[in-house]
RNA sequence: AGUCCCGUAGCUCAGUUGGUUAGAGCACUACACUGAUAAUGUAGGGGUCCGCGGUUCAACUCCGCGCGGGACUACCA
């Protein structure tokens, strides 16, 4: 322990942060404080793990700073915090980022006939190398920023264990039976051969304005019992439902129609060009989008055929409920696609923004298609191929599937030869065959012109909009069917949606408003990825499909391999020196479980027959959602333990994973076990540019994090963070402002230290003695340790309902404004010269205990200045055993302390002082100038007494010599009466504007009655309205004569008539400054004794005789005397325009 | 297109259950103070509280409709 309190020249927090991260690595701070005390047990944090082959940005800086706060303010509290680092490896990212690196594509990896071939294993490799390529970056900015997060065994998500872990919570929803093989639309490129990813579809350039032909048809109902009601009073034999589609190519898989619930539909009668009149169907809202409204009053009987103008006649109305479950025949019938098709359905997804409100659903080329189809059990149009495989009409290559290639018995029962072999084997887009001319109709122009020709085409018409486009191929995609593993999440949704509600938000909007609304609106989880780099799904399917196998551990894998080899269908075992039940990364890495040898294993189903694995790889999202299995290599390890670390009570990541991590993490955590995966959690916003620009490397405005920490410090960088807004608003990093934060916060902060430090020393203050009672110190000492204690409880709720930027923003009030600018400020004097008395060390002590205590409570925000200021002061006291404030229990906070009346009376003081010493600006005398008296209106004993409290204070801050308290009784006082709102307005309600204006054109004198009365009678609109006094406000606004300052209730006067008296004075503290100032300037000690000589001048004269003494007293003077002839260290000082000779030597 | 967040001084942000002079810091201007001094105080200018409607005696605050910025999801006849 060292015996002085450390003094600085500067602050230099960049330097801090350099020597503290070298404390901590001595000191192995922060594996010491992975503890718990007083039994608190452990507070569980998860760690959403980043990508490593990015390169971390500014905004990573955020997220990890809110977490790490956390975490630490609960080690403080004496909680366990484990939180254990862990990496994402796999995914699309990481593959793309390679193949760019290697110069190829998705076609060339594991394609022998690609000139630019790699196998899937090298390319495997690459991907696990680069996955980890910036990880030194990671851990440097992990260690520069003071994130603790446990880095010596992260969990990685391509390490064996992990996939096993993964391997074994898919067989528990394999055998839950909700993982399940089925198909869905995906987005797919018949040019490049390859579903596209979402991802993939969001490149710029990749939507395309393209110009389509739009067909609106007409579907013929069937009249039988649920649609005889349409046929009321019809006119026509026929009765048509009319829909719209920008890809007529899709009519012929037609299979449906969907209308809107609540949509109204109209019946409308009319003569098309054939003259023979017809009847359809379609939205009322849409009825003059096809039916001129000028046309409305036309007749039927007048109309001749060559006429432009087509009367029509509306003839019924319908909800679009009514029109549920409608059945209509087939539009073209090339393929029967079996039982329940072509009847109406209602469809959330159906608006009447364009089209006619009706639409026409082909559930293998739609997504809302395929799912609105399958709610109501209706088929999607398939084709049975030669090969036994089912798709859609439409093959991979983009062309209307020829015959040939189909099953003959499948043709003979349900195609129609005649009608189709017009159109088979052509290409739904010119774009699929590069030997068509662009110029050349498309089949969607055939197929109109077809319809047309058989009166099933109401209208054919151009349209331009815009359409997806494959970023490799630049053709078309195609909505596309495509065969993938799926969660049937929404088995759970209600489940999902019960535990979500149990879940504190931050901010709550978050998880009641996104998160909320996106459990409501699940749907299945598609896990199935055609990729290389990833999790492989532990599946195994005979070739009939007719056999599953889900493997879930990796000792279950072996033994299958062994029936196999016994069966034939495997020659060794690639799991042969794998021990089971040894859980050591050795052990764990002598097999592979990626692709391609995955791929290479061969299991025999219980029949005897020969499975392979199904090729797809999963979601990576499901691998950092089965992070609090996986990261225990649960349940082969961590079995008993388990309920230890899970679920989690606090996580935060940004507001663009409540899809991604957050919602994984609940899904799986509910239908594993039940249970949420967090208790509370923290989504924050983006870290824009100064401008609210989202920072690109393109743009040059990204912010580099290790810059910005050499250059600041992390603290600050932290502290800015946290304080300028709430983390899930949107924050727009400007370096000035973490500038801001290093002078104000930081700055004062080390100010009042250095001040503390500076007198401490001299005194040889080290906190040895006792406490002196709280009671037994003055006023201004209770007011700040009342306000402390506020703190302490205001930051210490803040901090538990995880709301850091009003825990941060209350510490930086109490620090800048009452502790450095009111207490140090006022209490200066009790620090320097003097005797080390009760008062002096009540003074110490306070303060001491004040920068303690806010060492403690920034600490988990601003972990490095808060360690050396905590260190500093408990370096040379001793007060905690543990000398690390992150070690230190955080401090309580003692309500008896709390004294809200004081925190008034100090209040009006800084009032009163600051009004004061406006008005002294106002006739311009210095402060240094003392004077006789201020007057102050006192409206109650009571308001007078909490001055009396505080008057000394106040004098001495403004400098005048006393106080004069003006009763109520003296008529001096110019009176103000304001209405009180609050009280009259459920009182009066109506009469408001009219009490309001009676009450402020009251007289002095009314007033004065009023206040003497205690009540005041007044009739509005003949209304009597009977006023308290506590139904206004009465304020002294004015005494004539007086410098007067208002402010809300108070008033105060100020006597400006400076006597000979007080200008002596005055001129006595010019000359304490003047000397301060030489003695600075001489450079001497601060307790350095010296002799003053002052030239004899007439206007000082008087002055220095009087207050020789005082001057002494305050600038260390043995002798202050005035002397006629000055020779040695002679100084010239004006004061008052008036030049004096003065000298200044320190005594030997 | 849907869902959510944000919009208050030149900039960054506060603003309690609705209550009548809308605040702070930064920046700017002026003047002070200072043995905490790369600090500090006082004063000043600076506002369509995004717009329009509604509820109310009273709206920055509550409701509705828009506008602008952002995020996520989707891209559909």
């Amino acid at each position: 322990m060292g015996n002085r309190f450390p003094e600085y020249k500067g602050l230099d927090l960049s330097q801090v942060n350099k020597e503290i991260l070298k404390v901590w690595d001595e000191n192995d701070t922060f594996h010491r404080s992975i503890r718990e005390v007083n039994g608190k047990g452990e507070f569980v944090f998860y760690e959403g793990p980043p990508s490593a082959n990015g390169i971390p940005g500014i905004h990573h800086v955020m997220a990890r700073t809110i977490k790490d706060a956390i975490c630490r303010f609960k080690t403080q509290c004496g909680y366990e915090v484990k939180r254990k680092a862990g990496w994402d490896t796999h995914g699309l990212p990481v593959e793309l980022q390679v193949e760019k690196a290697l110069g190829i594509t998705k076609e060339d990896i594991g394609n022998k006939s690609s000139a630019k071939h790699i196998s899937v294993e090298d390319f495997n490799k690459a991907c696990r190398t680069d996955v980890m390529k910036y990880t030194d970056l990671w851990e440097d900015l992990t260690r520069k920023m003071g994130y603790w997060v446990n880095m010596d065994h992260p969990y990685v998500t391509y390490d064996n264990r992990y996939i096993e872990s993964l391997w074994w919570l898919l067989k528990q929803l394999y055998e839950k039976g909700v993982l399940y093989q089925g198909y869905t639309i995906q987005p797919y490129s018949p040019a490049a051969g390859t579903g596209l990813s979402s991802h993939e579809l969001n490149l710029p350039g990749c939507y395309k304005d393209v110009k389509d032909t739009t067909c609106v048809a007409l579907f013929r109902v069937i009249r039988d019992k649920k649609s005889e009601f349409l046929f009321h009073d019809i006119e026509t034999n026929d009765l048509h439902i009319m829909a719209w589609t920008t890809t007529p190519w899709t009519l012929p898989s037609n299979t449906a129609l969907a209308v809107g619930r609540d949509i109204r539909y109209v019946r409308v009668s009319f003569n098309p060009y054939t003259a023979e009149p017809i009847t359809v169907i379609l939205a009322k809202e849409l009825l003059h989008s096809y039916f001129s409204e000028s046309n409305t009053g036309l007749h039927f009987s007048e109309y001749k055929p060559a006429d432009k103008k087509i009367p029509y006649k509306v003839t019924g109305e319908f909800a679009g409920i009514d029109l549920k479950d409608v059945e209509y025949e087939q539009l073209i019938d090339w393929v029967n696609p079996g039982e329940g098709a072509f009847k109406v359905l209602t469809g959330d997804f159906v608006t009447t923004e364009d089209g006619t409100g009706i639409v026409h659903i082909a559930p293998t080329f739609g997504a809302d298609d395929y799912r609105v189809a399958r709610e109501n059990g209706v088929p999607p149009l398939i084709m049975k191929r030669k090969d036994g495989s089912f798709g859609p009409m439409v093959d991979k290559r983009g062309y209307l599937v020829p015959i040939a290639d189909l099953d003959d018995e499948f043709v003979k029962k349900n195609v129609n030869t005649v009608t189709y072999s017009d159109f088979e084997a052509k290409p739904v887009k010119n774009e699929y065959d590069n030997e068509i001319s662009p110029d050349k109709e498309t089949i969607d122009v055939e197929i109109a012109v077809m319809l047309k020709q058989q009166g099933k085409a109401f209208k054919i018409e151009k349209h331009i909009h815009s359409y997806p486009h494959c970023w490799r191929t630049d053709k078309p995609v195609l909505y596309y069917p495509l065969d993938a593993w799926f969660i049937r999440t929404t088995a759970f949704r209600d489940r999902l949606i019960e535990l979500n509600n149990t879940i504190n938000w931050k901010p709550q909007s978050t998880g009641t408003g996104r998160f909320g609304k996106w459990l409501e609106n699940l749907v299945d989880w598609n896990l199935s990825r055609s990729r290389y780099w990833g999790t492989p799904l532990p599946i195994w399917v005979t070739e009939d499909r007719k056999e599953e196998k889900c493997i879930g551990s990796a000792s279950e894998l072996k033994a299958e391999i062994e029936k196999s080899i016994k069966a034939g269908y495997m020659k060794s075992n690639p799991l042969k020196d794998f021990t089971e039940g040894d859980n050591t990364e050795v052990n764990y890495q002598k097999f592979d479980l990626h692709r391609p040898f995955v791929d290479e294993i061969f299991l025999v189903s219980n029949s005897g027959k020969k499975m392979f694995r199904e090729p797809d790889l999963i979601d990576v999202w499901f691998d950092s959602g089965a992070m609090p299995y996986a990261q225990a290599h649960y349940p082969f390890e961590n079995k008993e333990n388990f309920h230890l670390m899970f679920p989690a009570d606090f996580i935060a990541e940004g507001v663009d994973q409540t899809r991604g991590w957050f919602f994984t993490l609940h899904a799986i955590a509910t239908m594993i076990s039940d249970s949420v995966s967090f208790k509370n959690i923290i989504s924050n916003g983006l870290v824009l540019d100064k401008n609210g620009n989202k920072m690109s490397k393109r743009l040059g405005n990204a912010v580099d994090p290790f810059t910005a920490i050499e250059e600041y410090g992390s603290d600050p960088l932290r502290w800015y963070m946290i304080t300028n807004a709430q983390p899930w608003d949107n924050l727009k990093f400007d370096i000035t402002g973490v500038d801001e934060v290093k002078r104000k916060f930081f700055g004062t902060l080390y100010n009042t230290y250095s001040f503390f430090s500076l007198y401490a020393n001299v005194d040889n203050f080290r906190y040895s003695e006792k406490d002196i009672p709280v009671n037994e110190r003055p006023e201004i000492d209770r007011w700040i340790i009342s306000l402390l204690n506020s703190l302490v409880r205001e930051v210490t709720n803040c901090y538990n309902d995880y709301d850091l930027t009003r825990a941060g923003r209350a510490i930086q009030d109490f620090v800048t404004e009452n502790l450095s600018n009111w207490y140090v400020r006022l209490n200066r004097k009790r620090y320097w010269g003097g005797d080390y008395d009760k008062d002096k060390l009540a003074a110490y002590q306070t303060l001491y205990t004040c920068l303690e205590t806010v060492a403690q409570l920034s600490a988990p925000v601003a972990p490095f200045y808060s360690e050396r200021l905590f260190t500093d002061l408990n370096g040379i006291t001793g007060r905690h055993k543990e000398n690390s404030v992150h070690l230190a229990l955080f401090p309580g906070y003692d309500e008896s302390l709390i004294d809200k009346s004081l925190e008034e009376r100090m209040d009006i003081a800084q009032k009163v002082s600051s009004m004061i010493l406006g008005l002294r600006r106002k006739v311009s005398i210095k402060v240094r100038q003392p004077l006789a008296k201020i007057m102050v209106p006192v409206p109650d004993n009571n308001f007078r007494a909490k001055f009396e409290a505080v008057k000394d204070l106040i004098l001495a801050e403004v400098n005048v010599r006393e106080v004069e308290y003006i009763d109520d009784t003296a008529s001096i006082l110019v009176k103000k009466i304001k209405p009180n709102f609050k009280t009259l307005g459920p009182k009066y309600g109506k009469l408001m504007k009219e009490i309001a204006n009676a009450v402020s054109s009251f007289t002095s004198q009314e007033i004065v009655a009023f206040e003497n009365n205690k009540s005041h009678k007044l009739s509005i609109n003949g209304q009597e309205v009977i006023l308290s006094i506590d139904d206004v406000e009465i304020i002294s606004e004015d005494i004539p004569g007086w410098q007067v300052a208002n402010e809300g209730k108070l008033t105060v006067a100020l006597d400006v008539t400076v006597t000979d008296d007080l200008r002596y004075e005055g001129i006595a503290r010019e000359f304490v400054n003047r000397i301060q100032n030489i003695r600075k300037e001489a450079g001497f000690d601060v307790t350095d004794k010296i002799t003053v000589k002052i030239e004899d001048h007439e206007f000082v004269r008087e002055a220095v005789k009087r207050h020789s003494a005082y001057i002494g007293s305050q600038t260390l003077a043995t002798v202050v005397e005035l002397s006629a002839s000055l020779d040695a260290n002679v100084r010239e000082v004006e004061i008052d325009e008036v030049v004096v000779k003065v000298e200044v030597r320190k005594n030997n």
